[in-house]
DNA sequence: GCATAACCGGACCGGTCGGTCAACTTGTGC
DNA sequence: GCACAAGTTGACCGACCGGTCCGGTTATGC
């Protein structure tokens, strides 16, 4: 390919290696979450430990480039879901997908309390998360399924707290369905009784 | 090494070293997590590194102690709301002062993930706790409360979902409130629906 | 082919951490 | 008071980890 655009000045090799890298990354910490060792991602992926940091400076932008990347596909699968015909079987879906996400990925379970938010990309791709979030759960709560004071935020705060609440069972059971059964059946509007008078969520992190 | 055998009492200064060891170690594990370095807690005990180690033989072995006693911290409190007239109430405050007490300490969030569970000391006090919950849960249920198929340890493990929601803002806002009462409405027997097909909860883990 | 620069890889560096140890201090029983 | 074991301590060890660097390799344009 003489004369490629100007964006890929990458050499083919490095191509390949940056595939596998990330496809090493991507298994390693879900496996073994966020403190599997460069080295071993290396390793894994079939490369130098120095071939990592020329694709990624550090461990962490490494580490946002991928989960960034999930956050994308969730809500990828989220908008898929605003076609749905029934709201409230699509928000139920998109939670799904998300808690089955969380589930198969250690990695993802630690970043939500640990270091790797606050990272500009990761916060990019979950605002764009939450905003797919909030159409779907406004959807179903204009139609009345769920209770109206439910954000979008909400909806993705309580799909990580269904998959904690499976997190001893590391998947396989398929424990987690039933709390997330159980949470959503909270979300509903039948039973509901008005929330605590709550501090209005103040916009996630102080600053950071 | 003479033998470390029962009742072979303390000497008073040990027993001084151990309990400020108890307290440094408490508040670091609280505020930073897990990953507090055994120096750290010694200079904050006011102690030598090597005293720790006298104490305990492996860092995991003091944050098992640590955590083991604040989970029967919990289940004291839980034992008391026994006598609570009011069942449901009962229940709710007590997953209250669970929520707290995770959103209080950064390593409880971790512990429940981590390594530390799978000790034996901790297996006995979380043992205890879900005992306490159990019987708790049996008293709202019978009064028709919350539905029926739920068992103590789902209130353990919904207990530290709630937790996991309100993660991103550490404490301080009391958003964890806001979640903690729409999970509750969750557990509430209103708008109940059957729970789908669930695994039958495999005693916690395969062994780990 | 050939020149060349992009790319690779692993030895290497600085730092940290859990855990050990031998010299030293101190509480305790007599 | 004295002797001595119980207790303390911080220098030290080995392992590991993130990140750097430079000699060697290889894709690429001509």
């Amino acid at each position: 390919m003489p004369t490629p655009s100007q964006t890929h000045r990458l050499r083919a090799d490095a191509v390949r290696n940056r595939q596998a890298l990330l496809a090493a990354a991507r298994e390693a910490f879900a496996e073994h979450g966020m403190e599997v060792s460069i080295s071993e991602i290396a390793q894994r992926a079939g490369i130098g430990k120095g071939t990592v940091f020329r694709h990624f400076a550090t461990k962490e932008s490494l580490a946002a480039a991928i989960v960034a990347d999930r956050l994308d596909e969730l809500a990828a699968t989220g908008r898929t879901l605003l076609e749905d015909a029934d709201p409230e079987a699509a928000l139920l879906e998109f939670m799904t997908a998300g808690v089955a996400l969380h589930v198969s990925d250690r990695s993802f379970c630690q970043a939500a309390t640990t270091d790797v938010r606050g990272d500009p990309v990761v916060r990019a791709a979950a605002d764009r998360l939450t905003g797919v979030a909030e159409a779907l759960t406004g959807r179903a709560s204009r139609e009345g399924a769920i209770r109206g004071d439910i954000t979008g935020e909400d909806v993705i705060r309580m799909l990580t707290a269904a998959c904690q609440a499976a997190a001893p069972e590391r998947d396989v059971t398929g424990a987690w369905r039933r709390y997330l059964h159980l949470i959503f059946d909270g979300l509903r509007s039948e039973g509901a009784r008005p929330l605590p008078p709550l501090p209005p969520l103040p916009p996630l992190p102080p600053t950071a």
